[in-house]
DNA sequence: CCACTTTGTATATTGGTTAAACAAAGTATT
DNA sequence: AATACTTTGTTTAACCAATATACAAAGTGG
């Protein structure tokens, strides 16, 4: 329905891609650095300052760039201050969990302005649908009124979804083929930007989380299942048609334990919530949440488990590790908040097996968004689209 | 020493960028769909008739590209026929085998002038230096006059390289933390691209192999060890330190055989001419050629060998396909001549174990360059450099 | 021989960046 | 307080690559 990725159709260069480059380029700069003056800018970029005035002048007009004010003076004349205008719009982000449905109204900056959250009964597609529309339908409502209104709605979900923004299978939901994006888009006349959840925390983290400033990172997303964000060069990697990522179905046991996948020796068979009806221990529960408490006051079958896990983990994060050479890995998902019993033995192994070059300038850390990662970075998905969807000329 | 990706240095837009653009499209779009008129140039790349116009007789006055003479009419005027230059200048590329140098001169298509092989007596840096110059000093005074001469030395080593051209490992060789692409550069005074043999590979089939047209492909080197190349967006995906590809260090048996690396389990150790020395099966030889010579003779122990070594390739191969969602598969290195023994159950594994929506549009094939992908790959790594590096205004 | 097509070039225009000069508004020094 | 210097931002003219348009060149077909 909406056009998306227009940056990249034009293959030749004209005036018109230069400016595409140097208006947005002035307008990230602005959206990351602010407050900042023209000449900054200019420094920062490297643009002419009578080329910085004249694009600048354009996006106040368009109010993504609001001037306000003088700054302080470094020995002449004082600076005109620029702020990023975080409220020219709004935009909606949505986790599609299991048994819950979480939404948040953000500003273009990525700030939170309003959270909601609905428990799900069951996961009949057609009231699934009524409920998310409905609380679509309630924060666009409620938005502070904006000069661009809600721009864009962006969801992440617990499954593959193609380029073409169909949630192709979520196992958890019982989900396949559905045209989730077109749906939402035909009826809000909104776009709407659908990821798996995976692909969705990466890009928050990536923005606002452990990795500002990053540009190869892997987000392993750690719950029901295992799935990665890709992220190369500073994009999201999706593939030749956009299911890359899906790591948890990686081999770790060649003739390991059958997976549902047809597979066996699923990474996630052994490093996920799948382990908790086949573990060796005797666990307490049978849920993260209450594992976590458990090991908290001390149950030794629950620590020795996540223990297991860690390792199995840790295995897991070697083998992407050599493959990709990130500089960063992210643990995110429900498990990640399980940190202080995994992270031990997860790092041992990495340590012990990961190639020596390969660990230089290395990161692992767990995420720092915790369960809100993916519905953010599903809103900036929409941020990002509708920023790079600005007029060129006025 | 030479400048490299002088492409993104630049990230502000301009008019020298603009025409960076336009000229390098028609520059390649004559390379490769030659002969072809200005017309169908300025079809083909969307580029006004005039600029394509001006744009070729800038290249035309460079020599890389010739006019040579009228082609067929179409109901109208004939169209006056462009040529790519490939005798512009000459590429030297080179394989740095255990026991072998190979080296080629190519034209800046690509194609073989010219094939020098010579064996090695032992792995001494000195020695194989002096006869890696020996060999280059040859082919570049047995290299036929061009405009621009001898214009770049390409060369694929087993081993592990870094950005900065430094061999840091090659564990065949016992060769640790070596300038080659430094020393090379400077004793010759012409640009060398370092780059591990799996890459080089990799840069071979997608411009002469099985993978042209082909965005998102990973070439799997298979012989003493494993390593892969990545192509993503039609790149060499490099990772961030370079060091991207070492996937024969991917865990497949969390707790497997105890490798070099430190780590157990390794890919390699299931799936390459390691497994001849730990083969449960009596192996009438112990090195791929002979092996072979056995297996076509009906040999049932090599057979079931490789049968066996073809059921690891494809859990790897499963791996990678479930993580990086490619459109192309291909295996190359010393094991891809055994394809007919290994294929089978390689694609059998495949079939059983990737996850169905992967399998869509992805295809799987043995490489068809040969052992001289490798070669022609760093050879064509410089060819690309070097056009990269043409002057924009003359 | 004439109408039409295709190919390629010449010319004027457009529209972006830029360097340089300049104006505005401050600080520092005498 | 006056002067010199800095910093910020705008104005102006120039530059240059792509483009639309007109046109020239060279063919085909009836």
């Amino acid at each position: 329905m909406f056009k998306k990725d227009v940056w990249f159709v034009k293959v030749t260069g004209d005036q018109a891609l230069v400016k595409k480059i140097n208006k947005s380029l002035v307008l990230h700069t602005v959206r990351k650095h602010f407050p900042l003056s023209r000449s900054s800018v200019s420094v920062m970029t490297g643009l002419n300052k009578a080329t910085v005035s004249t694009l600048v002048a354009e996006l106040c007009e368009q109010q993504l760039v609001i001037e306000v004010g003088p700054g302080q003076s470094s020995g002449g004349r004082k600076p005109l201050m620029l702020h990023f205008n975080n409220m020219a719009g709004t935009v909606i982000g949505i986790e599609l969990h299991v048994k819950q449905l979480s939404a948040v109204l953000c500003d273009l900056k990525g700030d939170i302005i309003l959270v909601r959250d609905f428990t799900l009964e069951h996961h009949g597609l057609a009231y699934v649908l009524d409920t998310m529309k409905e609380l679509i339908a309630d924060l666009i409502s409620v938005a502070p009124s904006t000069p661009y209104g809600t721009v864009g709605i962006g969801i992440g979900v617990p499954g593959m979804v193609d380029e073409q923004g169909i949630l192709l299978f979520a196992p958890n939901l019982g989900w396949e083929m559905v045209e989730l994006q077109q749906i939402l888009e035909t009826y809000f006349a909104i776009p709407v930007t659908l990821d798996n959840e995976a692909n969705a925390g990466a890009v928050g983290e990536l923005n606002f989380g452990a990795a500002q400033d990053v540009s190869h990172l892997l987000y392993v997303s750690a719950g029901s299942g295992i799935g990665s964000g890709i992220i190369i060069d500073g994009k999201l990697y999706k593939g030749a048609r956009g299911y890359a990522g899906e790591t948890g179905h990686m081999c770790i046991e060649a003739d390991g334990k059958p997976c549902s996948c047809g597979s066996r020796g699923c990474w996630e068979l052994y490093a996920s919530e799948k382990t908790y009806d086949t573990s060796l221990f005797k666990l307490p529960a049978h849920n993260t949440q209450d594992l976590i408490r458990c090991a908290k006051q001390g149950d030794i079958e629950a620590i020795r488990h996540f223990e297991q896990m860690g390792k199995y983990l840790g295995v897991g994060v070697t083998n992407l590790i050599n493959s990709f050479n990130p500089e960063l890995i992210i643990i995110g998902g429900a498990l990640s908040e399980a940190e202080p019993w995994l992270a031990t033995s997860m790092n041992a192994v990495v340590a012990e097996r990961t190639l020596p070059y390969h660990k230089q300038q290395l990161q692992i850390t767990f995420s720092k968004l915790g369960s809100r990662g993916t519905m953010i970075g599903a809103a900036f998905s929409s941020v990002m689209s509708f920023l790079g969807s600005i007029r060129i000329t006025l």
